[in-house]
DNA sequence: GAGTTCACG
DNA sequence: GACGTACGTGAACTCT
């Protein structure tokens, strides 16, 4: 048979002779968008796009994997549109006329679309002049004439018309099989009433008018009660009078038009005929060479493995139906979202590529690559965790995919007699780099580079510094991608382990841990090579990964323009450090050691019994059981709570018991916290308090800073406030001290659009009070502190229960207030509303410099964690604005002082609305004018707001005193 | 390492 | 009817 059969032919008898021809029509056009959507933006072994290639790839598997099912497609045909412009057109010219262009990195996805249905030797159907849609439901009419089955490949709702007993669709995004009874759930019709239903609601995606105030549920209830939509409009004047009645008279001819664009074209002449549509056997090597080109490996292991044992697979008509259901079912068929490992658009990583570099030739080899390349990954191995005091211990570099190498510069220890390994100069390895970092035509990437920056900075002290320019960062990519979405960090383990799929050797397992940990200047150069080159090469991989995605996901803007050029800005700062008074402190800790010994006297006494006060346990047992006092249990290990507020309450019902817990708690936090930690933090070298800031840490934007956390040293209470005095300016210098005032509740009252509350600062007016006055229609201490309150609840994420719980009233008054509010403050509902809607869609809120922050507990099932969510959604716009416009501001600080001839004026803190400078003492007053227009001015030109932006500037010799 | 408490914006 | 109450952080301490 197979003789004297061609292999067309052969399909051809084999499909006729089945029992029930199954008709696939895949609406290609529709599926690129989604899978360019859906699918990370993979690149493909060339660097070029292909995350929507290989969704499309990976479907068309399944598809035609599924042949051989009982319900699988005989006949498989994939429907493209020609062309933009189609009789829709001639219509009305408006006719999908708001789409955006396709994103730039889609675009050249499209013919290697095209390209992958060839590959499966599929037909490649387009016709000029019409849809997809068109094509699709002039062969479904067709098909169903034969008595055919056909399944719509596609999730276009206009499709949805075509659903007939026999005619179904499916969404292989979703997964989902779709007959009558979706259109019936989705649209309250009928498949056949669909496109009246349609018409009527419009369709703002391709800019179908419809009648302007109908959406779904109106239009279902109109066409279910009169059957079409000629007879809705025809009844239309004898509706009772309303804003719909009038609307369809005035919009019927919209409405007419609307139903001609959105029927589907039936009669299109069939470029190919139906029978010319029938698969069958996928020849295996146009496949392969297409799956190799791209790198697709996981589907490439696939394809060979399951043909090793089918080898007639192009002479047996029946050999290739096993082969694909081999290959597509393994993995129980859903290799769409297949991630794999293999799809990697680079070879894996092999460790055992790299080169430990110990001469100088070497050393000029790479630098040479690295120009060739035109791109270097970089890190830098130290001997500690903090930037400030770790000593270079060695450099490596990544060029490409199994291209990285280490150099090692001071392994061996300190031991100066002590045998050391072959290795470069530490200094003469810097002069020779420094040219390739500075160098404007190699890109440098980084994975948390302000690390590595002030590293090589200090470490090339002796050659005038380094800068590194122009350059990436990964972890900041991750970060402005990412934020909120589930990782707990941006490391770079954990960012090998998410995006590819990659574990890299922990430091533990070089370094040990614990008594018997080594530093890495210990660590032999062999071990040391593979985990330190490792960490390069896959910086950059990351890089790969991240780069694309940054503009098809809307974040460059906030990448380039916010954050990427905070690095080497907060580098220095982290540098510059601020000094600190250890003398001072060393008083203070006295001081308040004398307080915590007496207290804890009379506290013991109080209680009958020594005790440790430290202790919530020790401390709750001597309150409430044995002292009687009564506040229950809450927490959840079933201890009593005995936080502030449980306390300030039993000390106002007379225990005094609880005041000196309250006054021994104060101290010790001061002591332990502040006076004892900052002193023991102060860098030896400097005399200066050196932190380090976070540019990830917090998922709203903001930075965050730790050993020490110099953004939060006390001021809200007078003995706290003395810490502040320990930080002081150097001999003939001051502290400046510049805060945003008010800035969060400014934005929000320009976000929400708040008249009452623009007007308040338009006018320079006292915001509390202002909010007193319209709430309360009085302002006196109590209802400024209590319009205070609901202000900052505001932009919390308001519930009645949080603010019934701050202004002790109860949750129903509480509901009371935040209704006023709403009332007297619209604007600030319609905001709430919308943000949260817009985050429950897109997952994800934004600031107005466009960084988003993801929420993906917004869909919880659980309530209080789903309203966490919602009320940390609120939030973010707002506080990540604040945080944006502070970060432009301090971008842009350094050139504007240095323009206004005041150089040696520098930046040294940044507490979210605050920055604090150090300047010397002649130059306070024209640095002050020149930072106040910075900071005023940050938003603009990105962003305009609707308030001012006040700064208010203080100061001193010490930061208590520039308050 | 989790839980509690408290310092900041 | 209970949930645990505002958003974002980091550090110190206790106890398992």
């Amino acid at each position: 048979m197979t003789a004297s059969f061609g292999r067309r032919a052969w399909l051809r008898y084999s499909a006729a002779m089945s029992e029930q021809n199954h008709l696939y029509l895949v609406d290609g056009s529709g599926y690129i968008f989604r899978a360019y959507h859906q699918l990370p933006p993979l690149t493909n072994r060339h660097g070029q796009p292909a995350g929507a290639v290989y969704g499309y790839t990976a479907m068309l598997w399944k598809l035609a994997a599924d042949l051989h099912h009982a319900d699988g497609p005989t006949h498989l045909a994939v429907i493209f549109d020609k062309s933009s412009k189609t009789f829709r057109n001639d219509l009305y010219d408006q006719y999908k006329a708001n789409r955006p262009p396709a994103p730039e990195d889609l675009i050249p996805q499209f013919p290697m679309i095209r390209d992958a249905t060839r590959a499966f030797s599929l037909p490649c159907i387009e016709e000029e002049g019409f849809e997809a849609d068109d094509i699709i439901a002039s062969y479904t009419v067709e098909a169903v004439k034969r008595g055919w089955h056909v399944t719509i490949v596609s999730s276009d709702k206009d499709l949805a018309q075509l659903i007939q007993p026999g005619v179904d669709m499916l969404d292989t995004m979703k997964n989902e099989r779709r007959g009558p009874g979706y259109v019936q759930d989705k649209f309250g019709v009928d498949p056949d009433k669909l496109g009246d239903v349609l018409a009527l609601m419009g369709d703002s995606v391709d800019n179908v008018p419809g009648v302007p105030g109908i959406g779904p549920k109106t239009a279902a209830k109109l066409i279910t009660e009169y059957g079409t939509l000629d007879a809705v409009l025809a009844a239309a004047p004898a509706m009772k009078p309303s804003k719909m009645r009038d609307n369809l008279i005035e919009h019927e001819g919209m409405a007419r038009l609307s139903r001609q664009l959105v029927e589907l074209h039936r009669e299109v002449p069939l470029p190919d005929p139906l029978d010319d549509l029938v698969l069958g056997a996928i020849p295996p090597e146009p496949l392969r060479e297409f799956l190799t080109y791209h790198g697709f490996n996981s589907l490439l292991t696939r394809l060979d493995g399951s043909s090793a044992g089918a080898g007639g697979a192009m002479t047996s008509p029946n050999a290739p139906r096993v082969q694909m259901k081999l290959a597509g079912t393994e993995e129980g068929g859903a290799p769409k979202a297949d991630p794999a490992p293999g799809f990697m658009a680079m070879p894996p990583i092999d460790r055992s590529l790299y080169e430990t570099v110990t001469s100088e030739d070497a050393l000029d080899r790479w630098i040479a690559e690295a120009r060739a390349e035109g791109i270097v990954a970089i890190d830098t191995e130290t001997d500690a965790l903090d930037s400030i005091t770790a000593r270079l211990v060695g450099i490596s570099l990544s060029t490409g995919p199994g291209r990285a190498c280490y150099i090692p510069l001071a392994h061996g220890g300190t031991d100066m007699f002590a045998e050391k390994p072959d290795q470069l100069d530490a200094g003469w390895t810097l002069a020779r780099l420094k040219p390739l970092l500075e160098d404007e035509g190699v890109l440098k990437i980084g994975h948390n580079l302000k690390y590595d920056l002030n590293v090589l900075d200090r470490a090339a002290a002796g050659i005038g510094g380094l800068r590194i320019a122009p350059f990436d960062d990964t972890i900041l990519m991750s970060f402005d991608l990412e934020a909120g979405k589930g990782l707990a960090g941006h490391g770079m383990d954990e960012a090998a382990r998410a995006h590819l799929d990659h574990a890299c050797i922990g430091f533990k397992d070089v370094a040990g841990t614990g008594k018997k940990a080594i530093s890495f200047a210990e660590v032999p150069l062999d071990r040391a090579t593979e985990y330190a080159a490792e960490d390069a090469e896959v910086t950059l991989r990351l890089w790969h990964r991240f780069k694309p995605r940054l503009h098809a996901e809307g974040v460059t803007r906030v990448y380039e323009l916010v954050d990427r050029p905070l690095v080497p800005v907060i580098a220095a700062m982290e540098r510059t450090g601020i000094k600190v008074d250890r003398d001072y402190l060393s008083r203070l800790s006295g001081e308040f050691a004398d307080g915590i010994l007496a207290l804890e006297k009379e506290i013991h006494e109080y209680a009958g019994q020594p005790f440790s006060i430290g202790s919530p346990k020790q401390l709750g047992e001597i309150l409430f059981d044995k002292l009687g006092h009564k506040g229950g249990k809450k927490g959840k290990a079933g201890g009593y709570s005995t936080d502030v507020t449980i306390l300030e309450k039993l000390k106002a019902e007379g225990s005094e018991i609880s005041g000196k817990v309250l006054e021994w708690r104060q101290f010790s936090k001061l002591k332990s916290t502040y006076t004892d930690a900052l002193q023991a933090q102060i860098n030896p070298a400097t005399g200066r308090v050196h932190t380090s800031y976070s540019l990830t840490g917090a998922q709203t934007g903001r930075l965050s800073s730790t050993d020490p956390n110099l953004q939060n040293i006390p001021i809200r209470t007078e003995i706290g406030r003395q810490i502040r005095d320990a930080f002081i300016a150097e001999e003939g210098k001051l502290l400046l001290a510049a805060d945003y005032s008010q800035i969060e509740l400014r934005l929000a009252a320009h976000m929400a659009d708040v008249p009452a509350l623009k007007e308040a600062f338009l006018a320079g007016e006292d915001i509390h009070a202002a909010t007193a006055q319209e709430l309360f229609g009085r302002v006196d201490r109590e209802t400024r502190g209590r319009a205070k309150t609901i202000n900052f609840a505001i932009l919390y994420g308001i519930s009645r229960w949080g603010l019934a719980a701050r202004l002790e009233i109860t949750p129903d008054e509480a509901q009371d207030m935040i209704a006023r509010y709403y009332d007297r403050f619209p604007g600030i509902g319609v905001y709430i509303g919308d943000t949260l809607e817009k985050a429950r869609a897109t997952g994800f809120t934004q600031t107005l410099f466009g960084r988003k922050t993801w929420f993906p507990r917004i869909k919880a099932a659980i309530q209080h964690e789903r309203q966490g969510a919602e009320r940390a959604a609120i939030n973010a716009p707002i506080q990540g604005t604040s945080a944006d416009i502070i970060k432009r501001a301090m971008a842009r600080m350094g050139p504007a002082l240095e323009r206004a001839g005041l150089a040696e004026t520098r930046m040294l803190l940044q507490v979210h609305d605050e920055l604090v400078f150090e300047v010397p003492e002649a130059d306070a007053e024209a640095a002050g004018a020149v930072i106040r227009e910075v900071m005023e001015n940050a938003a603009s030109p990105l962003v305009t707001i609707s308030v001012p932006l006040a700064v208010e500037v203080g100061t001193g010799k010490s930061w208590g005193a520039a308050h």
